[in-house]
RNA sequence: GCGCCUCUAGCUCAAUUUGGCAGAGCAACGGACUCUUAAUCCGCAGGUUCUGGGUUCGAGUCCCAGGGGGCGCACCA
C-alpha cells in the first residue's frame, strides 16, 4: 500500500510500534498492544449486563443462582484483594460486578493485573455476593482488547473540551450519560420516522451538492466539482427538491438529513445540522402544525415515556395542542406595545427603537417586524405555543396569507424560548413565486448575503402545477436538546465541528490519555 | 471578525496579596491483602508549567507577541 509509505512518520504503523518502549510508563502509553493470538475472533453469546441484573433481581445476598452467563465489557473499576479480585464491568446497557476467586477463576494472577479500560469477556455463575452485590463468579474469562490509554480520572471524568469532543470515544465512557445521550438521539430520529410512515409519509434521499443553493437563507458551503470544472454548493436546505417531489406525485414526502450553513459557531449553532423536513400535499399551515405537535411530542413519548419533561429547571408540557398566537400579539404580549406591518416601515423602526432593537438600513417593513420579534418576544415564549403569520418579505417561500395582505401562513413552533421548526403553507403559485425570487435577487444586490438566488429549475416546476401544500421543517439537533435538557449543540453532536487540529508527534499532549 | 477569560504530571486540580526549591488525588509501575463498592495499606516513578521573546538577583506567577480552548458580541433574519 504505496500511500501508507508516503504517511508521515509519526503514523506508521512501523514507527508506532517502535516507540512503544520509549513511551510505556511515561504517560504517552499505559500498556503494550496485545499480541495477534491474544485476542480472539469473536466472543459470542454474551448477555447485556442491564439484562442480566433484571433477570436476577430477586436473588438473596450470598445466593448463588447456578445460572451460567457470558458478558463483556470495558473494565472500570478493579479492586484486587488477594486471592479474590472484584471488578465493574461496563457495557452499553450498564454495569455488572465480576467476582473472581483464584480457586475458580482462571489465570487469576492475570486477570489482577489487567488495566483500568481493558476489554474483558468473562463466563461464570451469577451470584450475590455476601455484601448485596449481583456478580458474575468468573470461571473463564478472556482479554478482548487492550486499552494503550487510560481513560481520565475514574470519579471525576475528563472536563477538557478538547479531549471530550475530539476524542469522544473518551468521553462516552468517562462522563456519566455521554453515550445514553447518543443513544437517545437514535432513538427519537427512529421516532420520527416510525410516526411519519404511520401518517403515509415517504422518506426519499435529495442531493446535497446544489448547483444553485436555496431553500434557505444562508451562506453556503462551496466544494469544486473537478469533473465539470464548476462549483457546487453543499445543500442549506431540502425544500426545494421535496416540493419538486410532490409536483412529481409523491403527496407525503419528507427527508431527515444534514445540511450545512457556513456561519458562526455557537451553543446553539453548528455549521452542519440535521433537518427534518415534510411535505403534504392537500394541507395547510394549520394541518402541518398538527403535524409538527404530532411528532415532537411522539418523539417525547419514545424516547422519554412522557411528553412532559423539565428544561433548565423548569416544567415544559409537550402534550398537543399547543396554543397559538399571531406574531403581533406575541410581541404586544410580552412588550406591551402594538407593532403591526400596516404602520410602515419608518413607525415600525421607531418602535424598534424604543424597545432596545438594532436594524441593519437595508431592512424593509416585514424585517424590521421580525427583528423585533426575535430580539424582544421569541426568548421569552416558555410555550410550547405556535407563532403564526410573519410578514411576506421575511419568507419568500410561503404563500401569502387568505385573509391578512403583506402577510404569509408561516406558523413557528417554540418551546423554552427557541425555534424548534417551521410549519407553512407553501407557495404554489409560480408568477408570485418568481416574483419573490426577484425581491430576494434585489435584495442581493442590496448587500444581503445570505438572501436567495433566482432558481429557474424549481420555477419550472412549479409551473407543472403543485397542488395546495403545507410544508414543516423540525431542527432534530434543537429537538434532542430539549429531550435531553442540554444547553449546548455540541453535547448532542457525536463529532462536532472543531478547527483542525495540527500534525503532533506521538506521545505528545493531547495525543492520548 | 471583535472583546473578555483560560492553558500546570496521562486525567482532575493545587501552588500565600505581581514573584522565592512545582505539589496532591486518581491512573500507571512494584508489593501486601479471601466479600470489595472511587476498596484499603506500603513503595516507586512521572513536568519544555502551551510556544517564543522581555522585565527581574530570581517568573507557573508580571509584560509583549503567537497558538489552542471557553464565553460574549457580530453573523446565524
Amino acid at each position: 500500500m504505496a500511500h501508507l509509505a508516503r504517511a508521515p512518520p509519526h503514523l506508521r504503523a512501523e514507527h508506532r510500534a517502535a516507540a512503544v518502549p520509549a513511551l510505556l510508563g511515561r504517560g504517552g502509553l499505559m500498556s503494550a498492544p496485545a499480541s495477534a493470538d491474544e485476542i480472539p475472533y469473536d466472543y459470542r453469546g454474551t448477555r447485556p449486563a442491564a439484562e442480566v441484573a433484571a433477570a436476577h433481581e430477586s436473588l438473596g445476598t450470598g445466593e448463588e443462582s447456578s445460572e451460567v452467563v457470558r458478558v463483556a465489557g470495558r473494565l472500570m473499576l478493579l479492586r484486587p484483594q488477594g486471592r479474590l479480585a472484584f471488578a465493574t464491568l461496563r457495557d452499553w446497557s450498564g454495569s455488572i460486578q465480576l467476582f473472581c476467586l483464584e480457586a475458580v477463576t482462571e489465570r487469576f494472577e492475570e486477570l489482577t493485573r489487567l488495566n483500568l479500560g481493558d476489554w474483558v469477556g468473562a463466563e461464570g455463575e451469577v451470584v450475590r455476593t455476601r455484601r448485596g452485590e449481583l456478580s458474575v463468579k468468573v470461571s473463564s474469562w478472556r482479554l478482548l482488547a487492550r486499552a494503550q490509554h487510560g481513560f481520565g480520572d475514574k470519579w471525576r471524568g475528563v472536563h477538557d473540551p478538547e479531549l471530550r469532543y475530539r476524542q469522544r470515544e473518551v468521553d462516552m465512557w468517562a462522563n456519566e450519560g455521554v453515550r445514553d445521550r447518543f443513544l437517545l438521539r437514535s432513538k427519537v430520529v427512529a421516532a420520527l420516522r416510525s410516526l411519519l410512515q404511520a401518517r403515509g409519509f415517504v422518506e426519499v434521499e435529495t442531493p446535497m451538492l446544489h448547483a444553485v443553493p436555496g431553500g434557505g437563507f444562508a451562506k453556503p458551503f462551496v466544494a469544486h466539482y473537478n469533473a465539470m470544472h464548476a462549483d457546487f454548493y453543499l445543500r442549506i436546505a431540502v425544500e426545494l427538491y421535496l416540493k419538486r417531489c410532490v409536483i412529481g406525485g409523491i403527496e407525503r414526502v419528507y427527508e431527515i438529513g444534514r445540511v450545512f450553513r457556513n456561519e458562526g459557531l455557537s451553543p446553539k449553532n453548528n455549521p452542519e445540522f440535521t433537518m427534518l423536513e415534510a411535505y403534504q400535499a392537500y394541507a395547510d399551515y394549520h394541518d402541518v402544525a398538527e403535524l409538527q405537535e404530532y411528532l415532537i411530542s411522539g418523539a417525547a413519548e419514545a424516547a422519554l415515556g412522557t411528553t412532559r419533561l423539565t428544561f433548565e429547571g423548569r416544567e415544559l408540557d409537550l402534550t398537543p395542542p399547543w396554543p397559538k398566537i399571531t406574531l403581533e400579539d406575541a410581541i404586544e404580549q410580552s412588550t406591551g406595545v402594538r407593532a403591526t406591518l400596516d404602520m410602515g416601515e419608518s413607525e415600525l423602526r421607531r418602535i424598534a427603537g424604543r424597545l432596545g432593537v438594532e436594524l441593519q438600513d437595508r431592512f424593509d417593513a416585514g424585517q424590521v417586524l421580525t427583528e423585533i420579534y426575535e430580539k424582544t418576544t421569541e426568548p421569552t415564549l416558555w410555550g410550547p405555543v405556535h407563532v403564526m403569520d410573519y410578514p411576506e418579505s421575511v419568507s419568500p417561500l410561503t404563500r401569502k396569507h387568505r385573509s391578512k395582505p403583506g402577510y404569509v401562513e408561516r406558523l413557528t413552533p417554540i418551546a423554552a424560548g427557541r425555534e424548534l421548526g417551521e410549519c407553512y403553507s407553501e407557495l404554489v403559485d409560480p408568477l408570485d413565486q418568481r416574483a419573490r425570487f426577484e425581491a430576494q435577487v434585489a435584495d442581493r444586490l442590496k448587500g444581503d448575503e445570505e438572501a436567495m438566488e433566482m432558481d429557474e429549475d424549481f420555477l419550472r416546476a412549479l409551473e407543472r402545477g403543485m397542488p395546495p401544500t403545507g410544508g414543516i421543517g423540525l431542527g432534530v439537533d434543537r429537538l434532542v436538546m430539549l429531550l435531553t435538557d442540554v444547553h449546548h449543540i455540541r453535547e448532542v453532536l457525536l463529532f462536532p465541528t472543531l478547527r483542525p487540529e495540527a500534525a503532533r508527534e506521538p506521545g505528545s499532549p493531547g495525543d492520548g490519555i
